[in-house]
DNA sequence: CTATCGAACTTTAGATCTGAAGTCTTGAGG
DNA sequence: CCTCAAGACTTCAGATCTAAAGTTCGATAG
């Protein structure tokens, strides 16, 4: 059906055109382009930053059938987690969220304008702004942390109870070396381009 | 000098300004706004959301010394990794990195302005372009590699070659699980608001 | 050889983010 | 009081991404 043999010169990888290389073949890869390089260390690091994309796909796709965006869950989980009454500034979520203030303000703009979040003054301060969940918003936030819950708990369905305090536990100290080092919450976790 | 006193009462975190709570707090503030919720899963989930975060900055400001972003190094890795000569199609391309072709087009615009790459026709099949490494772009991902790898070492300075392993594995396990769930390596790794 | 469909890429319009400049409020000095 | 500096947010211009429409080439069927 491929239409093998169209030539192919040199194609080692046994995947007929070029689909994504598997774990194994991407460090394979890396350890044929770049000699110094600990097979080890790069296991978890690649490990790592595709299981979080292919997490992020998966509450992209949750977070969308319920009708709001995974930017926009953000917002929602980080005014959850300040706890009651759910305000916060637009600059302390910007700090949180690890964007521009101005990014949180359009976010919020679009966010208010859809009944998530609401925006006022705060009147013992008038250059702060409060931005305050809805019930609406919560009840959003609810129902997106009910199917996260259960993608989580399917994702570590395979891991016996041991297995995964050892995986919270290592993955929290490689945490702790890296918050104690970048002290700054903030910097924008996109490009800094 | 862990879980001493919980009794601080209804402001543990210090109000006065809202910082980013840490991890305990975090996992805390989960468990008081949703009942149904494993510690355990979520100190995973949490911690490695993170920790990809955190690590996501410090590429982006090792790349940023070398004049190029995060994006374009991500299109370096890819063809690096895809060996020699180096080449792949736009379209391929975007599937690896998880973009629409209009990105990726783009982006190979703004590559090949700054001679990262070379975009040319397919002489044998005038609809396909190739997109192949430059000897600049070459270098420059060398550049990143090695940057890369000092961090990494870093990140991983506490972990004995035990737990690397293990820690490796487990990644590796749920890696396995959710690529078994999504064949289908595409989906925009951002939004899909 | 010609018509047509499909594939691969590009173009266009609109969405969202960043960085810099602008606005408004507060607080310190004079 | 008045002025000015600093802080918090917003506005604006430009960058990059997505979705959809457009373009071009190749292959298949008369």
């Amino acid at each position: 059906m491929r239409a093998i043999l169209r030539g192919m010169p040199e194609t080692p990888s046994p995947s007929g055109s070029a689909s994504e290389p598997s774990l194994e073949e991407q460090i394979a890869a890396y350890q044929r382009e770049f000699r110094d390089l600990d097979p080890q260390v790069e296991q978890v690091v690649s490990a790592l930053q595709r299981l979080n994309r292919r997490m992020n796909v998966a509450y992209g796709r949750q977070t969308s059938t319920l009708g709001i965006s995974n930017t926009e869950w953000e917002v929602l989980k980080a005014l959850v987690l300040s706890g009651a009454p759910y305000r916060l500034g637009p600059g302390d979520l910007a700090k949180r969220l690890g964007l521009t203030p101005a990014a949180m303000t359009h976010r919020i703009d679009r966010m208010a304008a859809e009944g998530l979040v609401t925006r006022e003054r705060d009147e013992n301060n008038r250059v702060r702004v409060i931005v305050e969940l809805t019930d609406q918003g919560r009840e959003q936030w609810l129902e997106a942390m009910r199917m996260a819950t259960v993608f989580e708990e399917d994702l570590l369905q395979d891991l016996t109870t041991v297995e995964r305090h050892l995986l919270g536990e290592l993955l929290t100290r490689l945490l702790r070396r890296v918050e104690d080092a970048q002290p700054d919450a903030g910097g924008r976790l996109s490009d800094l381009g």
